[in-house]
DNA sequence: ACTGTTATGTTATATTCTTACGGGAGGCAA
DNA sequence: TTGCCTCCCGTAAGAATATAACATAACAGT
C-alpha cells in the first residue's frame, strides 16, 4: 500500500495471471481478460455487480449474473482473486506464488484493501487450531478500520 | 468445545446475556428474549432467515426481516453475538466479558461453530496491522474445516 | 397531557448469489 | 464425416440475504 505503486502493481498482477495461465495451460479467454482488466484497474475491491455493470457498459449489452460469477469461480479457484466476505467484494490476489491466505487491511474510509503475508501467523493460527483438534483447509483474517493514508 | 457441554453452554450464555443487560440497563424485550432463546438452542450458528423462520412459527404470524435484522443489530452491538461472514450465520458470543474478538473455527460438515479466544493472536494482528500504519477497529479470524468430531 | 426516546410493525425494495437449461466451439476417436 | 465429449458462455428465473422508509406503540420524564 505505498502510494504511488498501486497502479504498477495491478499491472504487475495482471501480467502474472497471464503468464501463470500460459504456464498451467489455463484458458484466459476474452471475457476473462476482460474482468481481469477491470479488476486491475479498480482502487479497490468489487463487488460482483460492480463487476456486470462495468462489463455491461464495456460489452455495450447486459450481462447476466452467472456469466461473472462463473467467472470469479474461475479466478478463485486458481487463487488469482479473493473473496472479502466481510464486504462481498473482490479484489486481486497479489503474492500469487504463496499459498494465498493473507491478512486483510480494509479501509472504512477509502475502501482500499491491502494484503499482508505474515508466516508467523500462518503459524500461530495453525497451532491454535491444531489444539483444538481442528482441521482447517481455509482461512480469513480481516482487519477493519483507517489505514495509513486516511487516519491522517 | 468439551463435548456434552453445549447445551449447559447455551443456557449459561442466556443467562449471562441476562446478567449482562441487567447490570447495564439494557432492555431485554420479549422478542429480544425469544430470539435469545432460538439462538441458544441452536446447535449451530443460524442465519437470518432461520431466525425469522422459528421466530414466526413461535408467534404464530408471519415476522417480517427488520424485526429480526433490528434484535440482531442489538446483540451485535453489546457483544452478545457475532456474525460469521463467511456464512452469514449468526451464533452466541460466548466469552461475554473479554473483548470479543476471537477465532472462530468453523466445521465444513457439521456446521458448528467453536470461538477461541488467543491473546498471543491478537497482539500479532495488532502488530502486523500497526507495521503498516492501519488502524483496526473489528477483527475478524475465521477458519473454516473439519472439527475434531467430524475429522474423525 | 406533551414530548422525546426506544422498540416494534409494515411495506416495499435492494443486493448478492444460484439453479437449470441450452447452445456453440474445439478436440478427438471411430 | 460423424458422433461424442468437454469447456465456455448465454439466458431466464428465482433463492437467499439485507435495508430503506415510514408508521405505530409503549413508556419515561417533565
Amino acid at each position: 500500500m505505498k502510494s504511488g505503486s498501486a497502479e504498477r502493481d495491478a499491472v504487475r498482477w495482471q501480467e502474472q495471471v497471464e503468464s501463470v495461465c500460459a504456464g498451467q495451460g489455463l484458458h484466459l479467454t476474452p471475457l476473462r481478460r476482460r474482468v481481469l482488466t477491470i479488476l486491475s484497474e479498480s482502487s479497490a475491491p468489487l463487488g460482483a455487480y460492480a463487476i456486470i455493470d462495468q462489463l455491461s457498459r464495456l460489452e455495450g449489452k447486459p450481462i447476466a449474473p452467472p456469466t461473472v460469477y462463473r467467472t470469479l469461480d474461475f479466478f478463485l479457484d486458481h487463487g488469482f482473486v479473493y473473496k472479502i466476505e466481510s464486504r462481498n467484494a473482490y479484489a486481486p490476489c497479489e503474492h500469487l506464488g504463496h499459498a494465498h491466505h493473507g491478512v486483510l487491511l480494509l479501509c472504512d474510509k477509502c475502501g482500499r484493501s491491502d494484503e499482508i503475508e505474515d508466516m508467523g501467523l500462518d503459524r500461530l493460527l495453525q497451532a491454535t487450531a491444531a489444539r483444538a483438534g481442528f482441521a482447517p483447509h481455509r482461512q480469513m483474517v480481516e482487519l477493519l478500520g483507517l489505514c495509513r493514508d486516511c487516519a491522517a
